[in-house]
DNA sequence: CATTATAATGATGTATACATCACTTGTCAA
DNA sequence: TTGACAAGTGATGTATACATCATTATAATG
């Protein structure tokens, strides 16, 4: 009985914010739709209840907007959007890199040196590590707040990745990696945090150039200003 | 018809948890306590669906937990929550000072200015003053994401103030602020932003030190580790 | 007297019924 | 034909009934 059914029946109001969330931010569910509480219920499973209470953590995230006797607006992404979300990357990441970055061990560092070397990755293989890479300078903080802010603005962060499919970002994303983990191995901080910094920014200025290049052709998707 | 209801019914779940939420971090609920959603029902005069919604959010703020099968516990308030919550506003507020600080025009600092000087403020207006002070850098960077960070870190800030009743630190507040202020009507934004820095140092200072002053007799109160 | 098993209690998790409000559609009249 | 009013539809807001699980207390047995 010890090792049986360790699994945490996860509750359906977790297992509804999930699902709900990854279908968000893969864009299984587009931006701009307008969803009703019956048919989420229908898509996740379950009742209104847990369904409401995953609806309500989206709307803190920013993801969905609740309005009231008209349904569950996905929000829709925009340049506006974007500047907002990259300006609180530019704080944020730097400033962990910078002052939690010591608390990762050499061994970390040198493993994931090794993985953004490797050319031989897939594309989905290459957004796990990303995401990973980043993680680890939050997890290393060990702040709940911090989290917080990371899991508010970083799924928001992969659907534009998404979007954008910028398959040829990838290779200088490994690079700015690359270099931003030498310099944390060399214990140069302040370098490091630069090196962040300057990868945050280029990540922002190739999502903005995709978006100005196809917002004609997606226009129910890239919309400049929140109707309403 | 234009401006005769132009008040608008806040919903019950809006309701719920602004007022839970003010009983919290004005520590008419105190810290630790264990609750119960039918007592907040009692409490809240609503059913148990807002009181939930209004859990739930609480929640994602780190002001309560919520304990399977067992209750909602408020956050018990520690050393190491003090920490995590300077650490955010250590990276926050300077970023914003820096950032949108250009944006604010100068007849604000100066009325600002002129408030700091004035000696004659209760504590109440003291109080007030300083959350304006730091929401007028907030609302000038027009940032969602960074207007929910601070909504997360603020009323956390308010409790500790309330709980150490700071009596003597709100002069050196006024001091601070005014020389934020000064740099800032001079455009100087690299050092407004440094004595921001000093500021929320000073301010994570002051409340360490109370802390470590009264938790002998506020076991209850302020705990080290958190429980289960 | 101690220990274990079982039943009762009380909490949240979940489902659903009812209330309210906005919008749309259809009909009637000018 | 057009406009206004009314009824119907469908959405969320709210309340409550039921399910599940953990804890505790009590009783029975060694």
């Amino acid at each position: 009985m010890s090792e049986t059914d360790q699994v945490p029946p996860k509750s359906l109001k977790q297992l509804a914010y999930e699902t709900l969330k990854e279908k968000i931010v893969s864009c299984e569910i587009l931006p701009g739709t307008l969803l009703t509480e019956d048919s989420l219920c229908d898509m996740l499973k379950a009742s209104r209840t847990p369904v409401r209470d995953a609806i309500s953590r989206l709307e803190q995230e920013h993801l969905v907007s609740i309005k009231p006797k008209k349904g569950i607006r996905v929000n829709r992404v925009s340049m506006n959007n974007i500047q907002e979300l990259f300006a609180v990357r530019v704080m944020f990441a730097p400033y962990i890199v910078r002052n939690y970055g010591n608390r990762i061990r050499d061994e970390v560092y040198t493993r994931f040196i090794q993985q953004f070397k490797r050319t031989d990755c897939t594309k989905e293989e290459l957004f796990q590590l990303d995401n990973e890479f980043h993680q680890t300078f939050v997890d290393a903080s060990g702040n709940r707040y911090i989290a917080s802010v990371y899991e508010m603005i970083k799924d928001q962060v992969v659907r534009y990745r998404i979007l954008s499919t910028a398959g040829n970002r990838l290779d200088t994303t490994q690079t700015e990696h690359h270099a931003i983990a030498t310099r944390c191995l060399c214990g140069d901080w302040d370098a490091a945090a630069e090196a962040m910094r300057v990868h945050i920014e280029n990540s922002k200025l190739a999502i903005i150039n995709y978006v100005i290049d196809t917002n004609r052709n997606a226009h129910n998707v890239f919309i400049e200003e929140e109707e309403e």
